[in-house]
DNA sequence: ACATTTGTTAACCATTTGGTTAAACTAATA
DNA sequence: TATTAGTTTAACCAAATGGTTAACAAATGT
């Protein structure tokens, strides 16, 4: 046999597969739409991924691990919370721009299914918060920041970024914007995100 | 027949729909399971819905019908925007605690379905944000707030507000909080994601 | 009292769905 | 070139699922 063969066709149902379940869930997905779309027979699927389950699993860890190492570089690094405020508004965004549904299909599972997490937490490289703690409480020390509780920043950091790709359709339907004009809203939260969140922590 | 009883069928039908949709949204409900917790029969869901779709959107549009007064309420009185982001903050997290299914549900189905809101728009009662957009830029014309877009303000207000219910499993683990201190954590949050904002939008 | 409408149930049905099987095919190896 | 191991396919299967039906029960109106 050929091993780049193999190797493709299992690559491709892992990419159907994602196509598949990050726009329609888990339980919305079906077999032999996740094999249509990687144009292969549906027992291939199972020749090599076992079960429906495991195929999920394969993708959401997948998907998973593209979002930790995007967390854990910025809050690890060694810049000011306000550099790191800035890159991860900046790399976020873009990054989700071309993921939109990622966002989403992460929330969505690991709300259906609580203890999904705890798996994903014992992997090494899960994101950790103690340095950005640490960083965070050593410039309100210093007088750089105002007094603000470290997971409070955090959580507004990630929602301010999450959200627009989370509530895209209320969004759009509230503020009566079009997809083009979504599109430079959300650009245009590359910049108008960090600063709002700056403006509100940095002793003036 | 008892017209009493007849209501409290429909109603324990679409009571129980509730709890199953909002929690396993419209794919991964089963109709029997519904039936099962309305503890009645599942012709009885067809008798008085016809359709799962159809009583998945009785359960939908309901739902969405919490949400939209408690918007439009605080967009289009007259307090200033100082008050309307206390006064959102500190309702919408109150609300939310009491029904924590409700934005992920919403927002789900929402994403796989996206021309679904256009039949809610047309919906009376629509939140709309004429009114906040004009009191902002009032306030930035009288110098109380510093210039920011509209559009940009109302999303930062409801990413803040609604990600720690959408985000939950996900903030949990990364902060490392229990149900307990999450419940603290979000409550502490009525107050603290109205100063953050505030913080950030007003003239000193 | 009785016919009619409304509500409820159990059994049933057609279709879909995840998954299996066995045979056919491919290509490297001995 | 015969063997072997891996790969692919079509046909199949049992269980689950949304939905229907027909008989029965309980109100309601006349």
């Amino acid at each position: 046999m050929n091993k780049t063969k193999d190797q493709t066709t299992e690559i491709k149902i892992l990419e159907a597969a994602k196509n598949i379940f990050q726009t329609k869930g888990m339980d919305g997905a079906r077999m032999q739409e996740i094999a249509d779309e990687a144009k292969i027979n549906k027992a291939m699927l199972h020749y090599y991924y076992r079960s429906k389950q495991l195929l999920f699993e394969a993708v959401f860890k997948q998907a998973f691990s593209l979002l930790a190492p995007q967390l854990n570089a910025i809050l690890n690094d060694d810049s000011s919370i306000e550099e790191k405020i800035k890159n991860f508004t900046e790399n976020y965004t873009s990054f989700m721009m071309k993921h939109p549904y990622l966002p989403n299909f992460i929330i969505h599972e690991l709300n259906k299914n609580e203890e999904f997490i705890v798996k994903l937490k014992q992997n090494t490289g899960f994101p950790n918060l103690e340095k950005f703690k640490i960083k965070v409480e050593d410039e309100i020390n210093k007088g750089i920041l105002i007094p603000i509780n470290a997971d409070q920043l955090f959580v507004n950091i990630i929602a301010l970024n999450i959200f627009p790709f989370l509530g895209k359709p209320l969004i759009k339907a509230f503020t009566d914007k079009d997809e083009q004009s979504y599109k430079e809203f959300v650009e245009s939260r590359k910049t108008e995100v960090s600063k709002f969140i700056i403006n509100s922590i940095k002793r003036s």
